[in-house]
DNA sequence: AAACTTAGCAACCGCCTGGTC
DNA sequence: AGACCAGGCGGTTGCTAAGTT
């Protein structure tokens, strides 16, 4: 039995993309949109596996990636998403605008790790060299199971039920580990009614936003996030689901799903 | 200038999860 | 219930440029 190959090794390229199989892809995706990864590479003309040409999208074609050098700021917030997440990278990356998870986890192996070497601290625990793990690694595991990303909304709506068999406020005890792994880090989740969504990102952010235009093509107002625009997912969530409330904005204005449900 | 080492990062691989039949 | 599939994730590899000897 087991699984077929995802697709046939002997007749795809590997390695290094070249420019004419990025404007191929890039111009298939404009086109008919991100869809199923296996069929699209014969689709696009392109001998490459569906996989690879989804990593290389996402990864390096992505039209609202973000590229350069990372900040101070950012850094800061690695550092501190990791604490409290681990090696989620790509959590991490929902909450760096523009960036990615394969990013950012170069990032951390190349120039963080060796940072927080320098400064004395274990990267991995996040703790003084040498000192034992200790009860807040175990705090730090049970945050990451709390879950912030979901794909569909039926998978955040799930997940929100999971998660409320485990607390009856699963906001209150995330706010609880982060607030006492990093007081200064405000990861504090929120409902807010989509109008106002711009109050909660803090004003730095929601310039940022007015800055570079990232608006949604369908709403024209709602921020367009890596993935969808959250105000139009908020009004198909209420479609969708009656009196379910589906979407809140975390600290930065990114997606952040199952933070509250109403059956 | 050549040989060697190191750092950075794009890409691959294998496993896991969730959905469908 | 279980087989299969597609998508996604994290760990690892391998290529290349930069730095050092």
């Amino acid at each position: 039995m087991g699984r077929s190959p995802c697709c046939e090794k002997a007749h795809t390229n590997k390695g290094a993309w070249t420019k004419e199989e990025d404007e191929k892809l890039i111009a298939y995706i404009r086109a008919h949109g991100e869809g199923c990864w296996r069929s699209l590479p014969k689709a696009a003309g392109l001998l490459r596996c569906g996989k690879s040409c989804r990593l290389r999208w996402i990864n390096y074609l992505r039209p609202d990636l973000k590229r350069g050098n990372f900040t101070e700021e950012e850094d800061e917030l690695i550092i501190k998403l990791h604490s409290l997440l681990g090696n989620k990278w790509s959590l991490i990356a929902g909450r760096l605008p523009g960036r990615t998870d394969n990013e950012i986890k170069n990032y951390w192996n190349t120039h963080i790790r060796r940072k927080l070497l320098s400064r004395g601290i274990d990267p991995a625990t996040h703790r003084p060299l040498g000192e034992p793990e200790g009860h807040l690694v175990q705090e730090a595991n049970a945050t990451a199971n709390i879950c912030f990303a979901a794909n569909s909304k039926e998978q955040q709506v799930a997940k929100v039920k999971k998660l409320e068999n485990h607390s009856r406020n699963g906001s209150s005890l995330y706010g609880f580990l982060c607030k006492k792994r990093c007081p200064d880090l405000n990861l504090e989740l929120r409902i807010s009614p989509p109008s106002s969504q711009y109050q909660a990102y803090g004003q730095s952010t929601a310039d940022d936003i007015a800055a570079e235009k990232k608006h949604c093509f369908d709403c024209n107002m709602g921020l367009k996030s890596s993935r969808e625009c959250l105000r139009c997912r908020a009004a198909e969530s209420s479609k969708e689901h009656g009196s379910s409330t589906m979407v809140g904005y975390d600290f930065l204005g990114l997606k952040t799903e199952a933070l509250e449900y109403r059956s």
